[in-house]
DNA sequence: GGGAAAAAGTGGTTTCTAGTGGTTTTTTGT
DNA sequence: ACAAAAAACCACTAGAAACCACTTTTTCCC
């Protein structure tokens, strides 16, 4: 089982090229041979999400499975199964990012990888900091948060 | 069993004709030999839906079977059979859309084709992008989605 | 601590095929 | 039978993908 953890900055080329670390390409090679599928994230911030292939595989029935007569669920649907993109590392350990999954998530030079555990989440640098600064946690807690001990 | 992933920006010429992306002609090719049945979405966005000729014969009878006492029924009855068109591609593996349908989804220049799971979605790229923006997520969860973990 | 070697990251080049547009032939309707 | 429209055919161009070479950083050993 994956185990994504910290960030890292990298840099996407002018072809939409991107350098996948070292730490991470190995965690990648022995637990998906390096076989990634990277997808749009469904909540309202627009970024994208890395998965070990076995992982999505395990989450994509799921999706597909949703009653597609609710809109909350054709709209997850649409952003995580329209959006789905099976990649592979080149030789170089590199994964080229299709232009629609860079334009939903206006990647541009600068990016960030944040690991999440079981997957990744690939950001554009300047939307994750604004999205740090911002933090409006209006939200109320599930109560499995709130017995949380940190 | 076909499982159209990833969205793609495909262009339609003059005449109504449209390329397949390469990678879903593949995909095609060994789930139904190319032939495919194209539809109008019957919910409130104005799409088209793309089947594998096998999954169209499938779902067909069970929209025939419907009541059609109901007036959501004969809705999606006369909008999805009363638009259905098999399709064949041609020897460069494009299709031609009737008009029709090209009328019915507002199709133009610039499209938008988009993987979902056992069907793909043709929008007109205008229109899904807009969709994309309008993120109008009022409506409630069904429960099965509140329990995923993405 | 310094140097060398290996690895990681970056950029460019070439090749091939996907995508596009035009042309000809066939069919259909008048 | 002729004309108009649609379908099949063919040829070209541009973009993508694989390949290759270089620079920079890190690590290990002396």
């Amino acid at each position: 089982m994956s185990n994504f953890l910290g960030s890292h900055a990298i840099n996407m080329d002018a072809k939409g090229r991107l350098a996948i670390p070292a730490k991470v390409r190995e965690e990648l090679s022995h637990t998906c041979g390096g076989r990634i599928v990277l997808t749009a994230n469904a909540d309202e911030e627009r970024c994208l999400l890395v998965y070990p292939e076995p992982q999505w595989e395990a989450l994509r029935p799921q999706i597909e499975a949703l009653p597609n007569m609710n809109k909350a669920a054709r709209r997850l649907q649409r952003l995580m199964l329209g959006h789905a993109t099976p990649l592979e590392l080149d030789s170089a350990g590199r994964i080229l990012v299709p232009p629609t999954l860079r334009s939903y998530a206006r990647l541009e030079k600068k990016l960030m990888l944040i690991g999440q555990g079981k997957k990744m989440e690939l950001w554009s640098e300047e939307r994750w900091f604004s999205w740090l600064d911002d933090a409006d946690n209006e939200d109320e807690m599930p109560p499995e948060m709130e017995a949380l001990s940190l």
